[in-house]
DNA sequence: ATGACTGCAAACCATTTGCATTGAT
DNA sequence: ATCAATGCAAATGGTTTGCAGTCAT
């Protein structure tokens, strides 16, 4: 529960960003801080508008590329599932990739972890010559909730 | 080898353009020629060039109609790999459903098939209250010939 | 002080759409 | 003849970029 000082995203953030002769800005600071404390699988705008709340005078540029520089440092990951908006989440180390469950009715998106699959995913890469070195995979359909609903 | 009449894509379109109330133009006529002929992973732009070279005045926006309209009969399916462009192949039956890998190098896209991976899907998806109605799968990596070129 | 960063507005670019004309039924 | 389809150009919408002013170092 206890986050060590190297495992805090904002202090490799701050350190990428020196390492790098890059800023660290206020408007970078608090987009980092709205995003590892949210749900996740948020969009560009959502972030603006929680970034917002607290500074209403952030540009969306600004997110971008902020969104931009958090995944280069390996903090934010990117997806798209399909609706025309990418969504970030905070980046999963090599031991806990997940996948998604995403629901087409009310959009909710579950993560899942499934190791034999995985396994299955090198296995099938290797027998067709490529080396994986990441991957995506996505499952539409119906959630508990809307798929009861559905039902008579 | 021998496609029988309901299986021959143009017969479906007819049928489909026809249930309808649509027309069979020249245009749908050609661009779904073009793309059953051709090899699949299409881009629109790609289809269009393709179609250009028989019939130069045929618009851009007649093959994005087109294509949705393959789409909405199940003749054509679209795919995202993520580098901005809409791919198109010809639509799969359930019995053939595959994925994709794709080379970050060269681009190369290769299908594969797995009903291991499949079936560990549709449980995963189960376990979560989630009735899977699709899915999208891509390994994305370096084929044999880009991995080799890679080693010194 | 330097040069990276920001906000703004304009640019991009794949895709979609409005409209007058053309063409399949 | 009817009304859907086409070609064109303009619009859309998420994302990016140029630029002049601002701010972290």
């Amino acid at each position: 529960m206890n986050r060590l000082a190297e495992d805090d995203p904002r202090e490799i953030l701050k350190t990428y960003v020196s390492r790098h002769g890059l800023k660290f800005t206020r408007q970078r600071e608090l987009i980092a801080d709205v995003f590892f404390n949210s749900q996740g699988h948020l969009r560009v705008e959502d972030l603006l508008e929680s970034v917002r709340a607290i500074d209403p005078q952030v540009s969306l540029a600004t997110v971008y590329r902020t969104m931009k520089l958090l995944t280069e440092c390996g903090l934010a990951s990117p997806h798209r599932f399909g609706d025309g908006h990418t969504r970030y989440e905070p980046a999963e180390t090599k031991e806990e990739h997940h996948d998604h469950l995403i629901c087409t009715a009310c959009g909710r998106i579950v993560e899942f972890l499934n190791e034999e699959i995985e396994e299955l995913q090198h296995r099938v890469a290797a027998e067709n010559g490529f080396v994986v070195t990441n991957h995506r995979m996505e499952l539409y359909g119906l959630c508990k909730r809307c798929h009861g609903q559905l039902d008579q």
